[in-house]
DNA sequence: TATTATATCTCGGGT
DNA sequence: ACCCGAGGTATAATA
Protein backbone atom coordinates (compact mmCIF):
# COMPACT_ATOMS: atom_id res chain seq x y z
CA UNK A 1 0.00 0.00 0.00
CA UNK A 2 1.18 3.15 -0.91
CA UNK A 3 1.90 5.28 2.11
CA UNK A 4 0.70 9.07 2.09
CA UNK A 5 3.79 11.18 1.92
CA UNK A 6 2.86 14.66 3.60
CA UNK A 7 6.35 16.15 4.71
CA UNK A 8 7.01 18.31 7.23
CA UNK A 9 9.95 20.80 7.72
CA UNK A 10 10.53 22.39 10.74
CA UNK A 11 13.13 26.04 11.14
CA UNK A 12 14.67 25.17 8.29
CA UNK A 13 17.21 27.47 7.29
CA UNK A 14 16.41 29.51 4.37
CA UNK A 15 18.84 28.04 1.45
CA UNK A 16 17.20 24.71 3.04
CA UNK A 17 13.71 26.06 2.58
CA UNK A 18 14.58 27.19 -1.01
CA UNK A 19 15.46 24.41 -1.75
CA UNK A 20 11.93 22.26 -0.38
CA UNK A 21 10.28 25.02 -1.94
CA UNK A 22 11.31 25.24 -5.17
CA UNK A 23 11.32 21.19 -5.53
CA UNK A 24 7.71 21.13 -3.94
CA UNK A 25 6.47 23.87 -6.18
CA UNK A 26 8.60 21.93 -9.45
CA UNK A 27 6.32 18.95 -8.55
CA UNK A 28 2.97 20.71 -7.98
CA UNK A 29 2.70 19.63 -4.17
CA UNK A 30 0.67 21.54 -2.24
CA UNK A 31 3.07 23.87 0.08
CA UNK A 32 2.56 25.67 3.30
CA UNK A 33 5.03 27.76 4.93
CA UNK A 34 4.48 29.76 8.25
CA UNK A 35 6.89 32.39 8.37
CA UNK A 36 7.82 36.15 8.52
CA UNK A 37 7.58 37.87 5.61
CA UNK A 38 6.98 41.06 3.46
CA UNK A 39 5.15 41.04 0.44
CA UNK A 40 4.93 43.36 -2.60
CA UNK A 41 1.95 43.20 -5.33
CA UNK A 42 2.11 45.21 -9.24
CA UNK A 43 -0.86 44.41 -11.33
CA UNK A 44 -4.08 45.94 -11.75
CA UNK A 45 -3.38 47.57 -8.83
CA UNK A 46 -0.32 47.94 -6.65
CA UNK A 47 0.31 47.21 -2.87
CA UNK A 48 2.88 46.84 -0.17
CA UNK A 49 2.89 44.75 3.24
CA UNK A 50 5.62 45.19 5.67
CA UNK A 51 7.19 42.56 7.99
CA UNK A 52 4.96 40.22 9.66
CA UNK A 53 4.32 36.76 10.25
CA UNK A 54 1.93 34.80 7.85
CA UNK A 55 0.75 31.85 5.89
CA UNK A 56 1.99 31.06 2.37
CA UNK A 57 0.06 28.79 0.51
CA UNK A 58 0.62 27.73 -2.66
CA UNK A 59 -1.69 25.30 -4.29
CA UNK A 60 -1.13 22.41 -7.01
CA UNK A 61 -2.72 23.91 -9.54
CA UNK A 62 -0.27 27.36 -8.71
CA UNK A 63 -3.06 29.30 -6.98
CA UNK A 64 -1.21 31.41 -4.27
CA UNK A 65 -2.40 32.91 -1.07
CA UNK A 66 -0.93 35.13 1.75
CA UNK A 67 -2.80 35.10 4.82
CA UNK A 68 -2.44 37.39 7.65
CA UNK A 69 -3.22 35.60 11.19
CA UNK A 70 -7.06 37.43 11.29
CA UNK A 71 -9.41 37.33 8.67
CA UNK A 72 -11.06 35.75 5.89
CA UNK A 73 -9.12 37.22 2.81
CA UNK A 74 -5.72 36.92 1.87
CA UNK A 75 -3.65 40.13 2.55
CA UNK A 76 -2.25 39.01 -1.51
CA UNK A 77 -2.77 36.43 -3.45
CA UNK A 78 -3.26 35.15 -7.31
CA UNK A 79 -5.74 32.77 -8.51
CA UNK A 80 -3.53 31.17 -10.79
CA UNK A 81 0.13 31.88 -11.50
CA UNK A 82 1.95 30.09 -14.43
CA UNK A 83 5.46 31.07 -12.92
CA UNK A 84 6.71 30.76 -9.63
CA UNK A 85 10.16 31.48 -9.30
CA UNK A 86 12.08 31.11 -5.55
CA UNK A 87 15.54 32.50 -4.86
CA UNK A 88 17.86 33.76 -2.24
CA UNK A 89 18.98 37.28 -2.02
CA UNK A 90 20.88 37.98 0.87
CA UNK A 91 19.18 37.08 3.75
CA UNK A 92 16.04 36.48 2.53
CA UNK A 93 14.29 33.87 0.26
CA UNK A 94 12.09 35.44 -2.36
CA UNK A 95 9.60 34.03 -4.14
CA UNK A 96 7.95 35.40 -7.21
CA UNK A 97 4.51 34.54 -8.44
CA UNK A 98 3.31 35.23 -11.86
CA UNK A 99 -0.07 35.38 -13.05
CA UNK A 100 -0.57 35.58 -16.76
CA UNK A 101 -3.32 37.48 -17.51
CA UNK A 102 -4.08 39.98 -16.42
CA UNK A 103 -0.50 40.21 -16.09
CA UNK A 104 0.74 40.45 -12.18
CA UNK A 105 2.97 39.76 -10.00
CA UNK A 106 3.74 39.40 -6.23
CA UNK A 107 6.74 39.41 -4.76
CA UNK A 108 7.73 37.32 -1.24
CA UNK A 109 10.64 38.18 1.21
CA UNK A 110 10.74 35.39 3.33
CA UNK A 111 12.78 36.55 6.45
CA UNK A 112 12.35 33.44 8.52
CA UNK A 113 10.61 30.32 8.08
CA UNK A 114 9.05 28.10 10.94
CA UNK A 115 7.35 25.36 9.16
CA UNK A 116 6.60 24.07 5.54
CA UNK A 117 4.38 21.42 4.96
CA UNK A 118 4.42 19.85 1.35
CA UNK A 119 2.63 17.49 0.22
CA UNK A 120 0.12 16.21 -3.19
CA UNK A 121 -3.41 16.50 -1.45
CA UNK A 122 -5.63 13.95 -3.38
CA UNK A 123 -9.54 15.66 -2.90
CA UNK A 124 -12.41 13.66 -5.12
CA UNK A 125 -15.01 14.96 -3.43
CA UNK A 126 -17.98 15.95 -4.33
CA UNK A 127 -19.26 19.10 -3.58
CA UNK A 128 -23.26 20.39 -3.66
CA UNK A 129 -24.50 23.23 -3.10
CA UNK A 130 -28.29 23.68 -1.95
CA UNK A 131 -30.38 26.37 -2.35
CA UNK A 132 -28.65 29.06 -4.69
CA UNK A 133 -30.32 31.16 -6.34
CA UNK A 134 -30.81 28.80 -9.77
CA UNK A 135 -32.80 26.66 -6.93
CA UNK A 136 -34.77 29.27 -6.09
CA UNK A 137 -35.75 30.42 -9.28
CA UNK A 138 -36.47 26.61 -10.61
CA UNK A 139 -39.08 26.61 -8.17
CA UNK A 140 -40.27 29.60 -9.42
CA UNK A 141 -40.57 28.60 -12.75
CA UNK A 142 -43.01 25.17 -11.62
CA UNK A 143 -44.54 27.61 -9.00
CA UNK A 144 -45.67 31.05 -9.77
CA UNK A 145 -48.57 31.19 -8.09
CA UNK A 146 -46.28 31.41 -5.09
CA UNK A 147 -45.19 34.89 -7.01
CA UNK A 148 -48.44 36.45 -8.02
CA UNK A 149 -51.88 34.38 -8.82
CA UNK A 150 -52.64 33.72 -12.43
CA UNK A 151 -48.80 34.32 -13.47
CA UNK A 152 -48.04 31.94 -16.38
CA UNK A 153 -43.72 31.25 -17.26
CA UNK A 154 -42.91 31.60 -20.23
CA UNK A 155 -39.67 30.90 -19.97
CA UNK A 156 -36.04 31.03 -17.67
CA UNK A 157 -33.11 32.77 -18.70
CA UNK A 158 -34.69 34.93 -21.37
CA UNK A 159 -32.18 36.60 -23.40
CA UNK A 160 -33.23 40.80 -23.52
CA UNK A 161 -30.54 42.64 -24.91
CA UNK A 162 -27.36 41.28 -23.86
CA UNK A 163 -28.26 40.18 -20.18
CA UNK A 164 -30.53 37.27 -19.09
CA UNK A 165 -33.95 38.13 -17.22
CA UNK A 166 -34.57 35.06 -14.30
CA UNK A 167 -37.95 34.92 -15.64
CA UNK A 168 -40.57 35.70 -18.09
CA UNK A 169 -44.07 35.39 -18.30
CA UNK A 170 -47.26 36.98 -18.71
CA UNK A 171 -50.06 37.83 -16.18
CA UNK A 172 -54.19 37.02 -15.68
CA UNK A 173 -54.43 39.78 -18.17
CA UNK A 174 -51.83 38.90 -20.47
CA UNK A 175 -49.29 41.77 -19.73
CA UNK A 176 -45.87 40.18 -20.17
CA UNK A 177 -44.05 40.15 -17.27
CA UNK A 178 -40.46 40.18 -16.49
CA UNK A 179 -39.29 38.80 -13.03
CA UNK A 180 -35.72 39.22 -10.97
CA UNK A 181 -34.95 37.10 -8.05
CA UNK A 182 -32.24 37.44 -5.48
CA UNK A 183 -31.91 35.32 -2.86
CA UNK A 184 -31.03 37.44 -0.24
CA UNK A 185 -31.98 41.40 0.27
CA UNK A 186 -32.45 43.38 -2.74
CA UNK A 187 -30.36 46.36 -3.24
CA UNK A 188 -31.57 49.22 -5.64
CA UNK A 189 -29.06 47.79 -7.76
CA UNK A 190 -31.23 44.87 -8.34
CA UNK A 191 -34.23 47.53 -9.13
CA UNK A 192 -31.58 49.07 -12.15
CA UNK A 193 -30.99 45.58 -13.32
CA UNK A 194 -34.30 44.70 -13.57
CA UNK A 195 -35.33 48.48 -15.04
CA UNK A 196 -32.52 47.26 -17.55
CA UNK A 197 -34.59 44.68 -18.23
CA UNK A 198 -38.11 46.30 -18.71
CA UNK A 199 -36.74 49.12 -20.46
CA UNK A 200 -34.79 46.90 -23.14
CA UNK A 201 -37.92 44.54 -23.85
CA UNK A 202 -39.76 47.78 -24.37
CA UNK A 203 -37.90 49.06 -26.94
CA UNK A 204 -37.72 46.07 -28.74
CA UNK A 205 -40.76 44.99 -29.21
CA UNK A 206 -42.73 48.15 -28.47
CA UNK A 207 -44.80 46.64 -25.16
CA UNK A 208 -44.27 47.87 -21.50
CA UNK A 209 -43.98 44.84 -19.56
CA UNK A 210 -44.69 44.56 -15.99
CA UNK A 211 -41.20 44.00 -14.21
CA UNK A 212 -41.32 42.48 -10.59
CA UNK A 213 -38.37 42.15 -8.22
CA UNK A 214 -38.88 39.13 -5.86
CA UNK A 215 -36.62 38.85 -2.72
CA UNK A 216 -36.92 37.62 0.76
CA UNK A 217 -36.47 41.52 1.63
CA UNK A 218 -36.09 44.66 -0.07
CA UNK A 219 -34.07 47.92 1.08
CA UNK A 220 -36.40 50.64 1.43
CA UNK A 221 -34.17 52.66 -1.35
CA UNK A 222 -34.95 49.88 -3.82
CA UNK A 223 -38.78 50.33 -2.71
CA UNK A 224 -38.08 54.17 -3.46
CA UNK A 225 -36.57 52.87 -6.81
CA UNK A 226 -39.75 50.92 -7.71
CA UNK A 227 -41.91 53.72 -7.52
CA UNK A 228 -39.85 55.88 -9.43
CA UNK A 229 -38.86 53.44 -12.17
CA UNK A 230 -42.58 52.28 -12.33
CA UNK A 231 -41.70 48.77 -10.88
CA UNK A 232 -43.30 46.00 -8.85
CA UNK A 233 -41.90 43.83 -5.69
CA UNK A 234 -43.02 40.47 -4.36
CA UNK A 235 -41.41 39.52 -0.91
CA UNK A 236 -40.98 35.59 -0.66
CA UNK A 237 -40.59 33.88 2.18
CA UNK A 238 -37.66 31.43 1.39
CA UNK A 239 -38.78 28.25 3.97
CA UNK A 240 -41.79 28.69 2.02
CA UNK A 241 -39.82 28.31 -1.37
CA UNK A 242 -37.87 25.66 0.14
CA UNK A 243 -40.59 23.13 0.66
CA UNK A 244 -41.76 23.22 -3.13
CA UNK A 245 -38.09 21.61 -3.69
CA UNK A 246 -37.55 18.55 -5.89
CA UNK A 247 -35.21 16.28 -4.09
CA UNK A 248 -37.03 15.95 -1.18
CA UNK A 249 -35.72 12.78 -0.29
CA UNK A 250 -32.23 15.30 0.76
CA UNK A 251 -32.21 15.87 4.31
CA UNK A 252 -32.12 19.91 5.14
CA UNK A 253 -32.82 19.74 8.93
CA UNK A 254 -30.84 22.78 10.39
CA UNK A 255 -31.35 25.10 7.21
CA UNK A 256 -35.04 24.86 7.25
CA UNK A 257 -34.63 25.68 11.29
CA UNK A 258 -32.46 28.34 10.18
CA UNK A 259 -35.01 29.53 7.85
CA UNK A 260 -37.80 29.10 10.16
CA UNK A 261 -36.08 31.42 12.73
CA UNK A 262 -35.89 34.07 10.95
CA UNK A 263 -39.66 34.46 10.09
CA UNK B 1 15.05 36.44 24.43
CA UNK B 2 11.62 34.78 24.10
CA UNK B 3 11.60 32.02 21.48
CA UNK B 4 8.61 31.69 19.13
CA UNK B 5 6.53 28.41 19.36
CA UNK B 6 5.04 27.81 16.62
CA UNK B 7 4.24 23.87 16.82
CA UNK B 8 3.92 21.14 14.66
CA UNK B 9 2.34 17.86 15.01
CA UNK B 10 2.88 14.89 12.76
CA UNK B 11 0.65 11.76 12.10
CA UNK B 12 -1.38 12.76 15.74
CA UNK B 13 -3.70 10.22 16.27
CA UNK B 14 -7.45 11.45 16.31
CA UNK B 15 -7.65 11.85 20.16
CA UNK B 16 -4.37 13.23 20.15
CA UNK B 17 -5.97 16.28 17.87
CA UNK B 18 -8.73 16.86 19.52
CA UNK B 19 -6.74 17.87 22.69
CA UNK B 20 -4.18 20.03 20.40
CA UNK B 21 -6.82 21.41 18.35
CA UNK B 22 -9.22 21.96 21.15
CA UNK B 23 -6.27 23.82 23.26
CA UNK B 24 -5.07 26.27 20.14
CA UNK B 25 -8.42 27.17 19.48
CA UNK B 26 -9.10 28.03 22.95
CA UNK B 27 -5.75 29.63 23.70
CA UNK B 28 -6.73 31.54 20.14
CA UNK B 29 -3.93 30.08 18.56
CA UNK B 30 -3.66 29.77 14.10
CA UNK B 31 -4.04 26.33 13.75
CA UNK B 32 -3.24 24.43 10.40
CA UNK B 33 -4.48 20.94 10.03
CA UNK B 34 -3.99 18.63 6.76
CA UNK B 35 -5.99 16.28 6.76
CA UNK B 36 -8.84 14.15 5.12
CA UNK B 37 -12.37 15.54 6.27
CA UNK B 38 -16.12 16.22 4.80
CA UNK B 39 -17.79 19.44 5.20
CA UNK B 40 -21.34 20.40 6.06
CA UNK B 41 -22.68 23.62 5.72
CA UNK B 42 -25.86 25.31 7.25
CA UNK B 43 -26.96 28.89 7.31
CA UNK B 44 -27.47 31.95 4.36
CA UNK B 45 -26.93 28.70 2.13
CA UNK B 46 -26.67 24.71 2.51
CA UNK B 47 -23.52 22.27 1.25
CA UNK B 48 -22.40 19.01 1.43
CA UNK B 49 -18.70 18.44 0.42
CA UNK B 50 -17.71 14.81 0.92
CA UNK B 51 -14.42 13.09 1.94
CA UNK B 52 -10.86 14.22 0.32
CA UNK B 53 -8.33 15.85 1.08
CA UNK B 54 -7.67 19.21 2.18
CA UNK B 55 -6.36 22.14 4.67
CA UNK B 56 -8.21 23.85 7.23
CA UNK B 57 -7.20 27.00 8.66
CA UNK B 58 -8.83 28.01 12.26
CA UNK B 59 -7.38 31.87 12.38
CA UNK B 60 -6.74 34.24 15.63
CA UNK B 61 -9.90 36.02 15.28
CA UNK B 62 -11.96 32.52 14.53
CA UNK B 63 -11.55 32.87 10.88
CA UNK B 64 -12.50 29.79 9.33
CA UNK B 65 -11.14 27.84 5.94
CA UNK B 66 -11.57 24.74 4.48
CA UNK B 67 -9.05 24.91 1.06
CA UNK B 68 -9.09 22.25 -1.68
CA UNK B 69 -5.44 21.58 -3.51
CA UNK B 70 -6.39 23.90 -5.75
CA UNK B 71 -8.30 27.22 -6.46
CA UNK B 72 -8.33 31.14 -4.63
CA UNK B 73 -11.75 30.16 -2.74
CA UNK B 74 -11.96 28.52 0.10
CA UNK B 75 -14.67 25.53 -0.62
CA UNK B 76 -16.25 26.32 3.20
CA UNK B 77 -16.09 28.87 5.16
CA UNK B 78 -16.58 31.25 8.28
CA UNK B 79 -15.21 34.71 8.18
CA UNK B 80 -15.56 35.29 11.91
CA UNK B 81 -16.94 32.39 14.42
CA UNK B 82 -17.76 32.56 18.17
CA UNK B 83 -17.98 29.08 18.97
CA UNK B 84 -15.91 26.44 17.78
CA UNK B 85 -16.36 23.00 19.69
CA UNK B 86 -14.19 20.04 18.85
CA UNK B 87 -15.38 16.62 19.60
CA UNK B 88 -14.69 12.88 18.73
CA UNK B 89 -17.63 10.86 17.49
CA UNK B 90 -16.40 6.73 16.57
CA UNK B 91 -13.40 7.63 14.31
CA UNK B 92 -14.31 10.66 13.51
CA UNK B 93 -12.73 14.15 14.76
CA UNK B 94 -15.60 17.18 14.25
CA UNK B 95 -14.98 20.61 14.37
CA UNK B 96 -18.19 22.68 14.71
CA UNK B 97 -17.71 26.33 14.15
CA UNK B 98 -20.45 29.05 14.44
CA UNK B 99 -21.03 32.37 13.34
CA UNK B 100 -23.48 34.58 15.02
CA UNK B 101 -24.42 37.13 12.79
CA UNK B 102 -25.91 35.73 10.28
CA UNK B 103 -26.25 32.22 11.97
CA UNK B 104 -24.22 29.62 10.30
CA UNK B 105 -22.41 26.87 11.25
CA UNK B 106 -19.85 24.53 9.91
CA UNK B 107 -18.85 21.29 10.63
CA UNK B 108 -15.87 19.70 9.69
CA UNK B 109 -15.48 15.77 9.75
CA UNK B 110 -12.09 14.63 10.06
CA UNK B 111 -11.02 11.06 9.54
CA UNK B 112 -7.27 11.45 9.05
CA UNK B 113 -5.14 14.12 10.22
CA UNK B 114 -1.30 14.31 8.87
CA UNK B 115 -0.37 17.61 10.23
CA UNK B 116 -1.18 20.14 12.90
CA UNK B 117 0.22 23.54 13.19
CA UNK B 118 -0.45 25.46 15.79
CA UNK B 119 0.95 28.96 17.07
CA UNK B 120 0.33 32.86 17.65
CA UNK B 121 1.42 34.88 14.71
CA UNK B 122 2.43 38.28 15.11
CA UNK B 123 1.86 40.77 12.64
CA UNK B 124 1.90 44.20 12.62
CA UNK B 125 2.58 45.21 9.02
CA UNK B 126 1.11 47.94 7.19
CA UNK B 127 -0.59 46.96 4.04
CA UNK B 128 -1.43 49.90 1.83
CA UNK B 129 -2.85 49.81 -1.51
CA UNK B 130 -1.98 52.49 -4.10
CA UNK B 131 -4.55 53.53 -7.11
CA UNK B 132 -7.82 52.30 -6.06
CA UNK B 133 -10.75 54.24 -7.00
CA UNK B 134 -10.21 56.13 -4.12
CA UNK B 135 -6.73 57.55 -5.42
CA UNK B 136 -8.25 58.00 -8.53
CA UNK B 137 -11.36 59.70 -7.53
CA UNK B 138 -8.84 62.27 -5.53
CA UNK B 139 -6.31 62.73 -8.58
CA UNK B 140 -9.37 63.49 -10.73
CA UNK B 141 -10.56 65.97 -7.88
CA UNK B 142 -7.42 67.70 -8.15
CA UNK B 143 -8.06 67.83 -11.83
CA UNK B 144 -10.68 67.93 -13.25
CA UNK B 145 -9.43 68.63 -16.28
CA UNK B 146 -8.93 65.60 -17.02
CA UNK B 147 -12.19 64.63 -17.85
CA UNK B 148 -13.41 67.76 -19.44
CA UNK B 149 -11.81 71.44 -20.19
CA UNK B 150 -13.53 74.04 -18.09
CA UNK B 151 -15.09 71.24 -15.58
CA UNK B 152 -14.87 72.34 -11.49
CA UNK B 153 -15.49 70.35 -9.18
CA UNK B 154 -17.34 71.26 -6.15
CA UNK B 155 -17.88 67.51 -4.12
CA UNK B 156 -16.08 64.60 -3.46
CA UNK B 157 -18.60 61.71 -2.22
CA UNK B 158 -21.56 64.07 -3.16
CA UNK B 159 -24.83 62.27 -1.35
CA UNK B 160 -27.55 61.90 -3.38
CA UNK B 161 -30.84 60.04 -2.28
CA UNK B 162 -29.03 56.92 -0.51
CA UNK B 163 -25.99 56.84 -2.60
CA UNK B 164 -22.77 59.06 -3.38
CA UNK B 165 -21.49 60.46 -6.41
CA UNK B 166 -18.12 59.68 -6.71
CA UNK B 167 -17.51 63.64 -7.70
CA UNK B 168 -19.90 66.18 -8.86
CA UNK B 169 -19.15 69.49 -9.82
CA UNK B 170 -20.79 72.18 -12.75
CA UNK B 171 -19.23 72.51 -16.38
CA UNK B 172 -18.55 75.46 -18.51
CA UNK B 173 -21.97 75.99 -19.05
CA UNK B 174 -23.05 75.89 -15.49
CA UNK B 175 -24.91 72.88 -15.79
CA UNK B 176 -24.26 70.49 -12.89
CA UNK B 177 -22.05 67.46 -13.98
CA UNK B 178 -22.45 64.20 -11.95
CA UNK B 179 -19.29 61.78 -12.44
CA UNK B 180 -19.12 57.99 -11.42
CA UNK B 181 -15.67 56.52 -11.93
CA UNK B 182 -14.40 53.00 -12.14
CA UNK B 183 -10.65 51.51 -12.43
CA UNK B 184 -11.65 48.69 -14.03
CA UNK B 185 -14.06 48.33 -17.40
CA UNK B 186 -16.89 49.89 -16.97
CA UNK B 187 -20.50 48.21 -17.72
CA UNK B 188 -23.82 48.88 -18.33
CA UNK B 189 -24.21 48.18 -14.18
CA UNK B 190 -22.54 51.10 -14.04
CA UNK B 191 -24.33 53.18 -16.41
CA UNK B 192 -27.63 52.46 -14.36
CA UNK B 193 -25.52 53.14 -11.10
CA UNK B 194 -25.14 56.56 -12.73
CA UNK B 195 -28.34 57.15 -13.90
CA UNK B 196 -29.63 56.40 -10.72
CA UNK B 197 -27.78 59.51 -9.22
CA UNK B 198 -28.88 61.49 -12.56
CA UNK B 199 -32.24 60.81 -11.89
CA UNK B 200 -32.50 60.78 -8.24
CA UNK B 201 -30.90 64.79 -8.56
CA UNK B 202 -33.22 65.80 -11.45
CA UNK B 203 -36.02 64.66 -8.97
CA UNK B 204 -34.90 66.64 -5.90
CA UNK B 205 -33.69 70.02 -7.73
CA UNK B 206 -35.76 70.16 -10.79
CA UNK B 207 -32.44 70.57 -12.83
CA UNK B 208 -31.19 68.00 -15.20
CA UNK B 209 -27.65 67.03 -14.64
CA UNK B 210 -25.08 65.63 -17.02
CA UNK B 211 -24.16 62.23 -15.70
CA UNK B 212 -20.22 61.42 -17.27
CA UNK B 213 -18.93 57.92 -16.47
CA UNK B 214 -14.88 58.47 -16.32
CA UNK B 215 -13.08 54.37 -16.81
CA UNK B 216 -10.29 53.09 -17.98
CA UNK B 217 -12.54 51.38 -20.93
CA UNK B 218 -16.29 51.06 -21.25
CA UNK B 219 -18.18 47.67 -22.70
CA UNK B 220 -20.40 48.48 -25.81
CA UNK B 221 -23.32 47.54 -23.92
CA UNK B 222 -22.52 50.30 -21.62
CA UNK B 223 -22.19 52.90 -24.68
CA UNK B 224 -25.40 51.82 -25.95
CA UNK B 225 -26.96 52.09 -22.55
CA UNK B 226 -25.76 55.53 -22.15
CA UNK B 227 -27.31 56.40 -25.41
CA UNK B 228 -30.41 55.08 -24.21
CA UNK B 229 -30.48 56.89 -20.86
CA UNK B 230 -28.38 59.92 -21.99
CA UNK B 231 -25.71 59.65 -20.54
CA UNK B 232 -22.32 60.71 -21.02
CA UNK B 233 -18.62 58.51 -20.65
CA UNK B 234 -15.36 59.10 -21.08
CA UNK B 235 -12.44 56.93 -20.79
CA UNK B 236 -9.40 58.26 -19.04
CA UNK B 237 -5.70 56.77 -19.44
CA UNK B 238 -4.71 55.09 -15.77
CA UNK B 239 -1.34 55.88 -16.88
CA UNK B 240 -1.59 59.15 -16.95
CA UNK B 241 -4.13 59.45 -13.87
CA UNK B 242 -1.25 57.80 -12.49
CA UNK B 243 1.59 60.86 -13.35
CA UNK B 244 -0.56 63.24 -11.52
CA UNK B 245 -0.45 61.31 -8.06
CA UNK B 246 0.79 63.10 -5.13
CA UNK B 247 3.01 60.49 -3.30
CA UNK B 248 5.57 60.79 -5.66
CA UNK B 249 8.43 59.95 -3.69
CA UNK B 250 7.31 56.16 -3.73
CA UNK B 251 8.58 53.87 -6.52
CA UNK B 252 6.21 52.61 -8.55
CA UNK B 253 8.19 51.56 -11.43
CA UNK B 254 6.64 48.52 -12.20
CA UNK B 255 3.13 49.94 -12.24
CA UNK B 256 3.93 52.42 -14.73
CA UNK B 257 5.32 49.55 -16.93
CA UNK B 258 2.12 47.40 -16.58
CA UNK B 259 0.38 50.33 -17.51
CA UNK B 260 2.68 51.63 -20.26
CA UNK B 261 2.45 47.83 -21.89
CA UNK B 262 -1.57 48.22 -21.45
CA UNK B 263 -1.93 51.43 -23.93
C1' DT C 1 -12.21 36.26 -25.68
C1' DA C 2 -15.54 39.49 -23.87
C1' DT C 3 -19.65 40.10 -21.31
C1' DT C 4 -22.94 39.17 -17.70
C1' DA C 5 -24.55 38.03 -13.28
C1' DT C 6 -23.93 35.40 -8.90
C1' DA C 7 -21.63 34.85 -4.40
C1' DT C 8 -22.68 31.44 2.20
C1' DC C 9 -19.49 37.08 -1.69
C1' DT C 10 -16.14 40.05 2.22
C1' DC C 11 -15.04 44.42 3.89
C1' DG C 12 -15.18 49.17 5.21
C1' DG C 13 -17.65 53.36 5.87
C1' DG C 14 -21.58 55.93 6.65
C1' DT C 15 -26.12 57.06 8.79
C1' DA D 1 -28.05 47.67 12.80
C1' DC D 2 -28.91 48.64 8.16
C1' DC D 3 -27.45 50.32 3.89
C1' DC D 4 -24.28 51.27 0.24
C1' DG D 5 -20.54 50.48 -2.86
C1' DA D 6 -15.72 48.84 -3.85
C1' DG D 7 -12.92 44.83 -4.69
C1' DG D 8 -6.22 43.40 -7.45
C1' DT D 9 -13.06 40.89 -6.14
C1' DA D 10 -13.32 35.29 -8.03
C1' DT D 11 -16.13 32.21 -10.62
C1' DA D 12 -19.24 30.16 -13.83
C1' DA D 13 -21.98 30.50 -17.88
C1' DT D 14 -22.78 32.19 -22.34
C1' DA D 15 -22.24 34.35 -26.93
Amino acid sequence: MMVKLIKTYINPTLSEALEIISKAVSSKELTIIVGECSVDYQGRSESRLTLGERVIIIKQDGAFLVHRPTGYSPVNWQPATSIIETRLDKDKLIIMAVRRKPRETIWVYLTRIYTIITGKLVDNGEFIMYMDEHEIRDILYEHPELIEEGLKIIEKEKKIGEGYADLFGIDARNTPVIIEIKRVTATREAMLQLYNYVQTYQKQTGVKPRGILVAPTITSSAIESAYKLGLEWKEINLQKIWKYRKNKNIKHGTLFDFLKNKR
